[in-house]
DNA sequence: AATGAATGAGCTTTCATTCAT
DNA sequence: AATGAATGAAAGCTCATTCAT
């Protein structure tokens, strides 16, 4: 990412190309499109991203490091593991409420992962951290005698589990999942699963 | 669905395409490469489903039907709520065991899901039912006194969201998730959550 | 090749590229002038070629092979490996004048072979059956005392320098070269070279 | 041409051209690539050249220029036509030995030039000089009494086509044409077609 | 004199769909 | 009931050319 404008133009590209999936799915949302929403030439795509296959991945990039940035600016100010796990719930539901874009994209971006390798790669950008960051949190939490003796990758993986699980409930319908009530019921969930009673 | 000839090869090419979608994806998967694995012509899809739309339509139907009726025959033989919550549970595990081409294709078909009409329409198919089913034994269980009193849609999206999270993260790396881990993992949460202490 | 229609229409398509490349360049002829030309769409040729380059392939491989074939009837009627010859030369600069189109095709297609393998493949395809026939009558004229003894190779490749050479000016400029004249000179040119004095 | 820079420069992106082309091919050279391998910007190609057909025709006029200068200056040695004419011919297979690019280059140009208008000036740039030149030196030997009594322009026609073909030939198979030899045989094929026993 | 971002026409290629057989 | 040749719209991508800096 060399200058400036080269930045500014690929942060561009990327937002309208969020914004055009969202609406419209991957599979319906040509460069022409993109490039008619973000009013520039279709050239300038290819002459920022080599490939359509390039955007894509800097799209997803971008959604999962903004959630992660997001997510991991909160859950800094917790004070310890209990208060951290309930701030990563309830701040993964808090964003997805503003940012229903990111989310409609990226469940359609899904389609456009089709080969093994793309699957793993995708798997190693997307979930890897979200594990990572809830395993230490958990990790945390056992050692200090705050959470109960679990399996700590089985036990983010569920985690993260309800929390996509009810994100794509929204995603097909927004009607049927109130967020808030779903981010409460999580902590609910999570509480009586994970916390020792005190 | 007039003649048996029609009913075979409709499955026929359902259940191809099926196969085509989990391997290479829905993009790169055209009506030509459908047809050459089923030892048929490009015309006959057209024949009997008039679009690639519809045929995809009879797919996710398809999909989520086959797994609808495993689950209820299973749940069926259960004698209680609780019992019949925890086979709901493993029996959706064990199902993925043996089906992943199927959720390989559905995930990646959520991403020709792309209009909003369409989402509700794939909602009210896929996880309305799911979450009738739950609600239907929650909602037992909680009459019976079996069940702690909770909101009963809320813990039915809850119960769902795991095993589709856990779902997910299976798809995009098998090596990350232990299906069996998992399924206990699960009936351990929902035991907790949402059974009362006997 | 399977089908007969499969066939008239290669044959089509191949004939229309040779009359678009000759007279508009390989550079200069997109598949749509082709389609236009043939009087069909562009996606038959995808249909039948699969690709551009393929389609060239066929084309340069029409042309040499028509040219082979006339050659080799023509001196199949030779008595001798001194008519033989002269029939060869003959016929090479009378075939020349009737399929002018040909070699202007041709000529322009040496630029479309670009690699250093593809350039190894042509001179296979080309030279090599053309040095291979000129390298036969040669070696059949040596042996019967007919020619004086001159490495057989490289005597080839001069007679095949001769009538290329020439065909290359008469290609760029008609008026230049009388083909008749041109092929006589050859001729002579090769009788106090090659044959023997009788 | 204006000043030495300007000179230099278009020196620079000709020989970039032609390496680039003779590696590559016309068709597979875009002006890009040649502005990366002389280490300048793509404008400055169009500023200098105005068009991409204009730097062809300076590619092929700098590539024809070099080797009549060469062969110019090599026959103005020879002390008569019989020697000149020897002399040409050697000095062609040398010149070719120690700059195949260029005639890389050339070939894959000649599919450049496609219309009927840009034959004809490229013959005048290219085979006429060449005629031109083998014309005086046959002329002249004619008078002189050292050459058989030929037809001029045809004599320089066939002396060029050998020289060519054999060319074309070692273009497209380095390792089927040896020059030394060649050029042996072609010296005396011309001896024996030209030359007056003495 | 030089850059390189931007354009947009034009290319090859893919593919759902149609239809004569 | 089935074929597969044919269509043509639409896609991704390339690249000569322009122009503000």
């Amino acid at each position: 990412m060399a200058s400036l404008i080269e930045k500014i133009r690929k942060d561009q590209i990327v937002n309208t190309a969020i914004s055009a999936i969202a609406a419209n799915g991957y599979v319906n949302t040509p460069l022409s499109e993109i490039a008619r929403r973000a009013g520039i030439s279709k050239g300038v795509i290819s002459y920022y991203f080599g490939s359509k296959d390039d955007l894509v991945r800097n799209v997803i990039d971008r959604i999962l490091q903004d959630e992660k940035a997001y997510l991991s600016e909160k859950i800094a100010r917790g004070e310890n593991p209990k208060e951290k796990l309930l701030v990563y719930i309830r701040s993964s539901f808090s964003y997805m409420e503003t940012n229903r874009q990111n989310f409609e994209a990226i469940v359609d971006l899904w389609g456009s992962i089709t080969t093994h390798e793309k699957k793993l790669d995708f798997n190693k950008r997307s979930y890897d951290p979200c594990r990572n960051i809830l395993g230490k949190i958990i990790r945390e939490g056992i050692e200090k005698g705050e959470f109960a003796d679990r399996d700590v990758r089985l036990t983010a993986s569920i985690i993260q589990a309800m929390i996509d699980g009810m994100m794509i409930q929204w995603i097909f319908d927004a009607s049927a999942i109130d967020l808030e009530k779903a981010s409460l019921a999580v902590e609910e969930s999570v509480r009586c699963y994970l916390f020792k009673k005190s």
